[in-house]
DNA sequence: CGGATTTGACCCGCGC
DNA sequence: GCGCGGGTCAAATCCG
């Protein structure tokens, strides 16, 4: 199917995109990657599908037929005048379909070679922004070192080299600013200035650790704890985030010990409250449970979880069920996968990468004291309520985090209960929250295909990544709402998912369509969040790696095949981690090209949430029940 | 029969 | 040092 889908991806590239003008009236379309869903398309779409197999069968049909009149008139003159004259008038018809057919075809080749010209101008204007913030960025970061270590300094600077596009690099450093400046009157020494740099560039540590771990992995098989750097150089950092000596003393060793894996640092964990009927949430990776505990203050047991994609695979899950509200249940995630990861687990993977990269990177306290965390713009966790609890330092800790009242573990607790926030109206692609009602966004009974072939757009609304199919998908499932068919891997666009994407905005911003009606407003925001907002470019970050991996899911062939190619740089990331964080979309610089080991995929298929008919995912979870 | 789950024991960190 | 609680181990058990 797959091969199949990539041919008609090559040709329906365009058309796609020739009827995006006139689609709007299918929301959530659906970009995707599987065959299941063009049909759907097409028929909403009268250039698309079926008329566009009209020509080639038609072109089919004369030509078999064209080559036996051929074979008719090389017997013998007469016989061929004869025919002709007899057919003369069907074979005029048939020449006129052909020449119909073929005049067709020509447009379509157009079409294709327009769009791939449309799809080069925003990867270059993305990537022409993304170096202007770039150099932003590096010229602020160079004016705040103080007296680096030259070694340190070297370091720094050529990762920086090596990771242009990191996003949330940036991001972490534009928000640390305030909890660094706290930090160094604290300190004050040149040690610390030092310790600061890389704070500073914290928001970096994770697609660095995952840089390491890419290389790294390809060397030994070594499960590498989760944000928590794994560069020798960033451990002091780690220490002092969280002055645990004992954590470094553990993490700095060689690493060729399994128990220092198995007992990293206080690793950043990231707590996802969810409403969920299903014993534990689907996030579409495969776990083991080990253990169960009632902990204190809860009569539910807590569960614990191992994952075993990989044996070696240092990730674990808790999973607990919340003691005011049993529907919700609390699955704190700590560590990164050493694996490449089920195209399913990749969503829950991206969310909780960068909610643990928003808390590496001190963002949420950067809010200042007197914003709520929850107000967080870490764009990946944009509209969720976000709290922040760290225990030892926290500034913002939350006691409705019940994990989090005896940890020692900075924990990030990602609220996916509550109505996002009405701060998510900054976001540029906000508008599409306003399309999902909030009443059924919890409806986890509603089996939600995420892991099926019809679900393959994601977008960005309210921030979150979102994989679904559907509108009545999304909207029952409204907290991962986005609609990725924006940039669709496939070629195929559906017109309103175009409209309501990101790449939409670019597409309008650079390459107004005279049939497709720009919006003004949405032009305009999108504009502004691109030029102004860093943050923006976190959740392009995601929404584009989410991308990558619709395409690579979906075959990449065909149409997809420009895109593709240009994306690859943001494979190998993935394909190593595996954890889907999509700042690690951005350590690989378009020049690196293509990475020999890339072996994934990272297609939006699963949704994290509660679907029991996933297969892969959690083992029933009885205990949880038997509180 | 093999893999997953259960569950009591054990280890460790932390606070007193 | 002791107790408490969180987290993990591993033998026993369950299940397909």
């Amino acid at each position: 199917m797959g091969e199949k889908l990539m041919k008609m991806k090559k040709d329906k590239t365009i058309d796609s995109s020739s009827s995006s003008s006139s689609g709007d009236e299918e929301p959530a379309a659906v970009v995707a990657a599987t065959a299941s869903v063009l049909p759907k398309v097409g028929d909403k779409r009268p250039y698309c599908e079926n008329d566009d197999m009209k020509p080639s069968s038609l072109r089919k049909m004369d030509l078999s037929s064209s080559n036996n009149k051929v074979s008719a008139r090389s017997d013998t003159g007469r016989r061929e005048a004869e025919y002709s004259m007899a057919s003369s008038s069907s074979r005029k018809e048939q020449d006129d379909q052909l020449e119909s057919a073929k005049a067709e075809m020509g447009e379509v080749r157009e079409e294709n070679q327009r769009l791939k010209m449309y799809l080069n101008r925003i990867m270059k204007d993305y990537q022409e922004l993304q170096m202007q913030f770039y150099d932003i960025v590096g010229q602020d970061s160079k004016k705040s070192r103080a007296a680096p270590n030259n070694e340190h300094q070297q370091q720094v600077e050529q990762e920086e080299k090596e990771e242009p596009e990191l996003v949330s690099l940036t991001l972490g450093r534009f928000l640390t600013e305030s909890k660094r400046d706290d930090k160094g009157k604290a300190s004050g020494s040149s040690t610390h200035g030092k310790e600061e740099e890389i704070r500073g560039n914290e928001g970096l540590s994770l697609a660095l650790d995952y840089k390491f771990e890419a290389s790294k992995s390809e060397v030994d098989d070594e499960p590498l704890p989760n944000p928590s750097p794994v560069n020798s150089s960033q451990e002091p950092k780690e220490e002092e985030t969280w002055p645990l000596s004992k954590v470094v003393k553990t993490t700095k060793s060689g690493g060729d010990d399994e128990v220092l894996q198995q007992n990293p640092a206080k690793k950043a964990r990231v707590c996802v409250r969810t409403r969920c009927d299903t014993p534990t949430m689907n996030d579409g990776c495969q776990w083991r449970k080990y253990g169960q505990k009632i902990a204190k203050g809860n009569p539910c047991p807590r569960a614990y979880y191992r994952c075993t994609v990989a044996p070696s695979c240092p990730v674990r899950k808790q999973v607990q069920r919340c003691a005011e509200d049993m529907s919700i249940l609390i699955t704190t995630y700590e560590g990164t996968h050493n694996h490449p990861l089920p195209m399913s687990a990749t969503a829950m993977a991206s969310t909780t990468c960068a909610a643990a990269s928003m808390l590496l990177s001190g963002s949420t306290s950067s809010a200042g004291p007197n914003v709520p965390p929850s107000t967080s713009s870490h764009p990946a966790l944009h509209g969720l309520n976000v709290y922040l609890s760290d225990n030892s330092k926290s500034k913002f800790y939350l006691p409705n985090t019940s994990l989090s009242s005896a940890s020692s573990h900075p924990t990030i607790t990602l609220d996916l209960t509550s109505t996002p926030s009405s701060s998510s109206s900054s976001f540029p692609f906000n508008r599409f929250s306003s399309a999902y009602p909030t009443t059924s966004r919890y409806n986890t009974s509603t089996s939600l295909s995420f892991g099926s072939s019809e679900s393959n757009t994601l977008s960005w609304g309210n921030g979150l990544l979102t994989y679904g199919g559907s509108t009545q998908q999304q909207q029952q499932q409204p907290y991962m709402k986005s609609h990725i068919g924006a940039l669709n891997i496939n070629g195929r666009v559906p017109p309103s998912t175009m409209e309501n994407s990101i790449y939409q905005s670019f597409m309008q911003k650079n390459h107004q369509r005279p049939a497709q009606p720009p919006l003004p407003d949405t032009i305009a925001a999108a504009t502004k969040a691109i030029t102004t907002d860093p943050n923006f470019q976190s959740a392009l970050a995601a929404a584009l790696t989410s991308i990558i991996g619709a395409g690579n899911n979906g075959g990449g062939g065909g149409g997809a095949e420009s895109l593709a190619q240009k994306l690859k740089w943001g494979e190998q990331s993935f394909a190593v981690n595996g954890n889907g964080c999509g700042s690690s979309f951005f350590n690989k610089s378009p020049s690196t090209g293509s990475q020999p080991g890339s072996s994934i995929f990272l297609p939006p298929t699963a949704l994290p949430f509660s679907t029991p008919k996933s297969a892969s995912t959690s083992p029933s979870d009885t205990g949880n029940h038997s509180s």
